[in-house]
DNA sequence: TCGTTAACATTTTTT
DNA sequence: ATGTTAACGA
């Protein structure tokens, strides 16, 4: 019979059968965290020393969550269904939709994404009569979710200044909004939770005595306040186990907080300790690159990742003239490396942003190279379904006014700024949601077929003709009564809004029918409440795609936790990566290279770094010098593979080491405002120059009939006037 | 109310 | 370069 412990390393089995103490487990990328941590609650249900209801297992996406419930169905036999194991803000939704009335929240209250709450600050400050060129939206909401986040209300902010004071009145009215509108944001899930157990004894007391083992995923990304939320739930015979690695926290500029885990060894696990630094992943000299990096870094708790493997290739770096060569090189090598037989789904293009991705999506493009690009809008962030998603909101909760503010007038039905203005008044005049005001005046009115009172109708209707329909109808039922459907049918560019209106439908039908989703939420507000939380907490992963053999295009963040046989790396330039807004932070550099870490440690067999001496960057051209990471990287590991020029290394390899002199002055004799003839255009004026060498153009104003002009040096002929 | 234009900013991102 | 948002005029 086979073990569940089979095949761990001494390590590896150390943490699963760690008896009844909390530990610290520090998992190296690629050390089998993942399977430590399901391993380990399968064990410990398996051997009889907890039930499944006393596993309370969190982590940071639904994407982990989902990949532990799926691991552990598959080592033992039993129903995870009522198992705690989920998202923290899946489960203080959970916390808070079971124990709404203690929470002081109606049992339908709606949850705000980042971008509603972004809209309900505005509707805030618009109320408020705010100067938002003063206080900034973006600003105020920063400082409610960072305060959120840090624990704190805003009785507990410390004020020194006036322009804080006014912050911390906006926080105040803000949550009285929220309460008034039964609706609540990302972070106060969070903060809800934790109050509703601090203050409420017989509450946690229950908690804690269920839940005799805690798990926490990624450990290193938990910020403030999730540690804080985590203590309520510990009790004095809790035994907890946080696994994380302090060389991949990437996400400190969201507010993670690393300082949790030496928190954590002094709250709970003391010495216990346990490193996982066997690496299942990549060859030698991937590691090697990656530990000799982070070994830069001054705060980490310190860890050196090794391999039964062999050291397998070098690392092949190549240097590029322009963006534009470095993306044809790695086309290239992507084409290559798939004749030999490498899958594309298993090579993956990587960068410090976004913005580098176009290039090589062009490039990939012209040569016929299937790509798929993670990231960027997601399913339930759509427009469309965003608007769907309202009246559904709406339907389930009329007094919320986002939802409200958002649907009322569209699709367009001649309700302009100056009812809205007028409603608004009226509601706040009378202490009443928008829906409560609209309603009154709908009363008074005596024409009800258009404006206002003709939403109010509708909405009203559209109540009336869901009543007592599945799911998937009410929706399709809201679509067409809204005139949702009718609208997008008529735009021009309106079919793949259609589609994803439908999928809207589609992904309803799949919620309903699915016992798992329906047995966590249904009890605690009806399939739509369920339905609406659900897509607030899981923006869906914008799928398309799936299954077919593409190259993966993404950012180094998203990236994290994945593998891929080849791995490139692009864009290695100072300013890019590391990138120079980190400089200024505190911290910031220690961060990117951790980043770098986790770029390195993403490949098993083969890596490649580039960089390019020129960038397009904001419609510039930009010349960059490479990124100080290639030359913390022992040269022995390198390779330099410009087969163009150079087609030898320059000896060890040197110029990487010290990174000096790639800035190249500007020796063109053509300067801007100097008077220049041309053949053919006359006399003109130098504006603009870009670009070095035979790459080189100018701009000219020649005036009159020819005008601006950008010309290339290398074909124009031109000379001084 | 709607469509056009000017201004603007532009690291990384999950819930 | 490019996409988004705020302001403005028809």
């Amino acid at each position: 019979m086979t073990s569940l412990l089979d095949g761990l390393n001494p390590e590896q089995l150390a943490a699963v059968t760690l008896p009844g103490q909390s530990a610290l487990i520090l998992a190296g990328a690629g050390s089998g965290k993942t399977r430590v941590l399901t391993t380990r609650i399968a064990w410990l249900i398996q051997t009889g020393q907890v039930s499944p209801l006393g596993i309370l297992a969190v982590t940071f996406t639904n994407k982990a969550a989902k990949e532990m419930l799926t691991r552990l169905t598959a080592m033992l036999p039993i129903n995870t269904r009522g198992m705690w194991v989920g998202t923290f803000h899946g489960l203080s939704n959970r916390l808070l939709r079971t124990h709404h009335r203690e929470a002081g929240l109606p049992q339908l209250f709606q949850i705000l994404d980042t971008a509603d709450q972004l809209s309900a600050v505005k509707r805030l400050l618009k109320s408020l009569n705010v100067d938002t060129e003063k206080f900034e939206p973006k600003k105020v909401q920063y400082f409610i979710s960072g305060n959120k986040e840090a624990g704190l209300r805003p009785q507990q902010i410390e004020v020194f200044d006036p322009y804080t004071r006014r912050l911390v009145e906006f926080y105040a009215a803000y949550d009285e909004q929220c309460n008034r509108e039964g609706v609540v944001d990302f972070p106060e899930l969070l903060l809800r939770s934790y109050e509703l157990l601090a203050r409420n004894d017989v509450l946690r007391a229950h908690y804690q005595e269920r839940f005799r083992h805690i798990l926490v995923d990624e450990f290193q990304d938990t910020n403030r306040l999730q540690y804080r939320w985590l203590k309520q739930f510990a009790g004095a015979q809790s035994v907890l186990m946080a696994v994380g690695d302090d060389d991949q926290s990437i996400y400190a500029f969201r507010g993670a907080h690393t300082g949790n885990m030496n928190e954590f060894q002094r709250d709970y696990a003391g010495d216990n300790v346990i490193k996982l630094e066997q690496n299942y992943r990549s060859h030698g000299n991937i590691l090697d690159a990656a530990n000799a990096l982070i070994t830069q870094n001054q705060s980490r708790l310190g860890k050196n990742l090794w391999t039964a493997e062999g050291s397998g290739e070098p690392i092949r770096v190549f240097e590029a003239y322009s963006d534009q060569e470095e993306a044809g090189f790695i086309v290239e090598e992507v084409k290559a490396l798939q004749r030999e037989g490498t899958a594309l789904v298993d090579m993956a293009l990587l960068y410090r942003s976004n913005a580098q991705s176009r290039v090589l999506e062009h490039a990939l493009f012209s040569a016929g190279v299937p790509y798929r690009v993670y990231g960027g809008l997601r399913f339930f962030e759509r427009q469309e379904v965003k608007h769907a998603l309202a009246y559904l909101r709406l339907l389930a909760n009329p007094d919320d006014d986002g939802a409200f503010s958002r649907v009322v007038n569209f699709p367009t039905r001649g309700i302009g700024a100056r009812t809205l203005e007028q409603l608004a008044d009226a509601a706040q005049a009378g202490g009443t949601s928008l829906w409560q005001a609209a309603r009154a005046k709908a009363d008074a009115s005596k024409d009800s077929a258009k404006g206002l009172p003709g939403f109010v109708a509708l909405m009203l209707a559209m109540q009336e003709g869901t009543q007592g329909l599945p799911l998937p109808e009410v929706i399709e039922h809201m679509l067409h009564a809204s005139g949702l459907a009718a609208h997008y049918l008529a735009e021009k560019e309106g079919a793949d809004r259609l589609e994803n209106l439908n999928e809207l439908i589609n992904a309803a039908t799949v919620f309903a029918n699915d016992p798992e989703a329906m047995a966590e939420l249904d009890e605690v507000g009806g399939p739509l409440a369920s339905f609406l939380a659900h897509a607030a907490l899981e923006a869906g992963d914008h799928q398309a795609g799936a299954g077919t053999d593409a190259l993966q295009l993404m950012t180094v963040h998203a990236a994290k936790g994945l593998e891929f046989h080849a791995v490139f790396l692009g864009g290695l330039e100072e300013g890019l990566f590391p990138h120079e807004q980190s400089m200024n932070e505190q911290d910031g550099i220690e961060e990117e290279r951790r980043l770098m870490y986790v770029a390195i440690t993403r490949a098993r067999r083969r890596l490649y770094l580039s960089h390019a001496q020129s960038r397009m960057l904001h419609g510039q051209t930009r010349y960059g010098i490479v990124s100080r990471f290639i030359g913390e990287l022992p040269p022995a590991l390198l390779k330099l593979v410009n087969t163009r020029r150079n087609a030898a290394a320059p000896a060890g390899y040197d110029s990487y080491v010290a990174p000096a002199s790639s800035v190249r002055s500007n020796t063109s004799p053509w300067r801007i405002g100097m008077n220049v003839r041309h053949a053919k255009f006359g006399v003109g004026v130098v504006v603009n120059v870009e670009g070095q060498g035979d790459d080189m153009r100018v701009q000219i104003n020649f005036g009159g009939a020819n005008g601006m002009k950008w010309l290339a040096l290398e074909y124009a002929k031109l000379e001084p006037a």
